[in-house]
DNA sequence: CTTAAAAAATGAATTCATTCAATCTTTTTT
DNA sequence: AAAAAAGATTGAATGAATTCATTTTTTAAG
């Protein structure tokens, strides 16, 4: 069995993890504050910091939880991927975007992204930004599978060309969570035609 | 002749800038205090904000005058590029990055990219994408020249391109700056690597 | 079962960015 | 040139994140 001390210290952070998740849904990032987290988590502001090393670190664990999932739901795509290069990578992407925005907002997501740069050295930067890489090797993978297919060309280097469209997607994504306006649809349709000319020139002919 | 007022608002905001430009590089931008900031330039903390929105936002206007060097030493390769599209995108990707480190550290970039994902409606967030986007369409207008040169096929869409090899040299250059064991070298090679399939596949034959 | 050592929790104190009502300076009007 | 209006400056007050010396709780040792 598994002693007190460690029983107490697992409660506590799901108690503070749940506690800033849903304050975060509720009133935002900045509005959120570690006397407010602490208060519905029922331990004391100090004790928050033996569990999180900051604001932000709070804020990536949620973040990452999410990145999870997407990357989840991607490897359905990898495994059973559209027979054309754009068609795989439309579908991935979508995955990507689509999910994204179920619980975040774009507020929280530039929040995430803003920590993740400013602060790589905390546990969950750290976490988020390991995620992140393997995203992007997630969609390598899914050339590579078309590769095998025959759908893409066999003197294609694999890695370099997904690492570029992840790269690309990546950045669009910022865009988009930078400005407000700017819908999903928006947002697919640029990274759409930004793919094309290399997606069209990596395909077996 | 100017009035009195316009004459030293003008004298105000450059010792403003040039204490936070000195500031930030000699203790960074973390340890760099307002009151230090408002000290150095003989100005009340108060009259700090009635120049600048926040502290994020001196840091993006002097990161800003730093990219509109980029983009002046940028324009030289545009004009009279290599012949190949491998040395023309090396060429000005090489600009870009080595001119980036000269004033700048790595942790102050991390920090001004981040504010500018943050914060994106403020004044010098707003200036500092604009001029984002400059770069983003002066590597356009390189594969565009090319196009003219005959040097890439006809028929690519130099601006899909374009944005492709940006966005992959700049999702590229914030992962240089969040490693701080990454070289400049290095960032060169990887980036080189990704880039050199599409560069290849747009050649015309 | 007591006691000593180790690990965690606590909240008051500190540190800074930011605000704002009061004051001062420049410009415009009469 | 005096008075009124407009524009700027000022620094003390506010508010929130983070720190850290103390206290409390849990575990291990005798």
């Amino acid at each position: 069995m598994t002693g007190l001390r460690a029983r107490q210290k697992a409660d506590r952070n799901r108690r503070i993890l749940d506690a800033a998740a849903a304050l975060f849904r509720d009133v935002g990032y900045d509005s959120a504050r570690i006397e407010d987290i602490a208060e519905r988590a029922e331990i004391s502001v100090g004790t928050f910091y033996n569990y999180y090393e900051n604001k932000g670190d709070i804020l990536l664990a949620t973040v990452s939880m999410e990145v999870e999932e997407v990357l989840a739901a991607g490897r359905a795509i990898v495994e059973t991927p559209p027979a054309s290069v754009m068609g795989a990578l439309d579908a991935l992407i979508g995955v990507y975007y689509d999910h994204s925005l179920y619980y975040l907002s774009k507020e929280m997501w530039r929040t995430a992204m803003a920590i993740a740069i400013q602060q790589p050295e905390s546990p969950f930067s750290k976490r988020y930004t390991e995620l992140d890489g393997r995203l992007c090797e997630q969609v390598s993978t899914l050339i590579l599978k078309l590769k095998g297919k025959g759908v893409v060309a066999i003197d294609i280097d694999a890695e370099a060309v997904g690492e570029m469209f992840f790269n690309n997607l990546n950045t669009m994504f910022t865009e988009f969570a930078k400005r407000e306006p700017m819908t999903l649809d928006d947002l697919k349709a640029r990274v759409s035609r930004q793919n094309r000319p290399l997606a069209t020139l990596i395909a077996a002919r």
